[in-house]
DNA sequence: CTGTGATTGATTGTTGACAATCGATCACCA
DNA sequence: TGGTGATCGATTGTCAACAATCAATCACAG
């Protein structure tokens, strides 16, 4: 179609307001710059990135349909905090998802799939090793994200982002609040193995007790509070349950 | 809180016009109003709905967030045009969750749920009988989102929500393009059977085979027609793979 | 002291106009 | 004739002002 130009290029890196406020605003939330439950007020925001109200607006919006954000009309917009059922209907929706992924992905696991694992395995034990607790977790996304990458299913990459926010959200959030510390190395190396090994049951039971590691000592500490915080995002799932 | 008025209220009828708008765009989408690959301008469809561009747009962006426009900034946006790529995760997408959900729901199935199942099934049924098409797929989207309500799972839910659109709009526009008939009676019957016996597994294969029928029927027409209209959809999937 | 109703400040919802960008068309030149 | 660059219409992106709504406060009657 066009003449042979040398490299491939980068898709359109479009400025556009709202998808560089999207990160700025997403990355503040996520590093407990704006805490969970905090209000977040349209026009101080945009006077702080320096934008009209209406882009910033739609990236609120993008952040509500993440889950990241809670609204209500003419009210207010605040950052969610998480009742201790949206921490489990996580998890158990990671289970299924990432058994899901690997079912794709495993008769196509290659060369670059190996590598590409290791290499994350590797870096996460890097920020491990350096207890550095904030990078852990990125790179632990990081791994779990190259997985659902290489299944080549944009659906269900696109379903792991829709919670992958939260996930990152109540993580960084009970890590500041509770002292909870990072991923440790144990559980990463076993899973790890599984992932390149053979035997897809075995997969799939260590993924069950991956999520149940990071589930148990999760509720722990939900349970051992009261920080049963549901008040925001009971209001904002619709009112149900 | 107010005064003892007769019933419990639906939650928030509030009058926000994205709310309207946004489902009044998306019926004609899924009507076929519009169709897909169609072009959808903002100052049009501000004037048709008598509001102005920003609650349309912010419409629009939600329905991007579905998946059924697509945009490119300065240029234009269209209603989504899937391709067979896209058709293929939608199915293995929906045999996962719908394997998730009933493996949610299955301790909890009780009374409620037994009616609930029977008398979508029977509403289903009565529209298959009476040969209307549009009802029939409208019957069967109510008869599987049924069972997702019925976990009171909200991210499973969700998920659900974020590809039914998706699914109803490559359902109304084949067969409105290849004249398909619309779902037949015999699937749905040893569906709900095992959906309300005691045997799981049995479930779960009645999953795979009903999806797979589905799948098959639908893949025939699309590499039978050269229709790989792949070209909007894989732009909008933001490039990749 | 208690409960009720008006007031007010804060925040989001909505609007119309203006700016930036894109794609196609068309003139022009080698 | 083929290709290159400027022009123009169309469409989205952005802005600042205005309207609608809510929640808290406060005065006031009982």
């Amino acid at each position: 179609m066009n003449s042979g130009v040398s490299q491939n290029f980068i898709r359109i890196p479009k400025a556009t307001f709202r998808a560089h406020i999207v990160d700025g605003l997403r990355n503040a939330i996520l590093s407990g710059e704006i805490p969970p439950g905090a209000q977040v007020i349209e026009s101080s925001l945009a006077a702080q990135f320096g934008v009209s109200r209406g882009p910033l607006r739609e990236a609120m919006r993008q952040l509500i349909d993440e889950g990241l954000l809670v609204t209500v009309p003419y009210t207010g917009t605040h950052v969610v905090d998480l009742s201790v059922s949206d921490v489990r209907e996580i998890y158990s929706m990671r289970v299924n998802l990432e058994i899901f992924a690997f079912e794709q992905v495993w008769s196509r696991r290659d060369q670059s799939f190996h590598e590409g694992l290791r290499a994350r395995h590797a870096a996460l034990t890097r920020c491990i090793d350096a207890e550095d607790d904030v990078a852990s977790i990125d790179a632990e996304l990081q791994l779990h994200g190259f997985v659902y990458e290489a299944t080549g299913h944009q659906i269900l990459l696109k379903t792991w982002e829709s919670i992958r926010g939260r996930l990152q959200l109540y993580w960084a959030a009970h890590h500041r609040a509770h002292g909870i510390r990072g991923p440790r190395r144990e559980g990463h190396d076993s899973y790890v193995e599984n992932a390149l090994g053979d035997d897809f049951e075995a997969m799939r039971t260590e993924i069950k007790n991956h999520m149940a590691r990071g589930g148990e000592q999760t509720e722990e500490f939900l349970l051992g509070s009261e920080s049963n915080t549901a008040t925001q995002s009971d209001l904002a799932a619709g009112g149900s349950k």
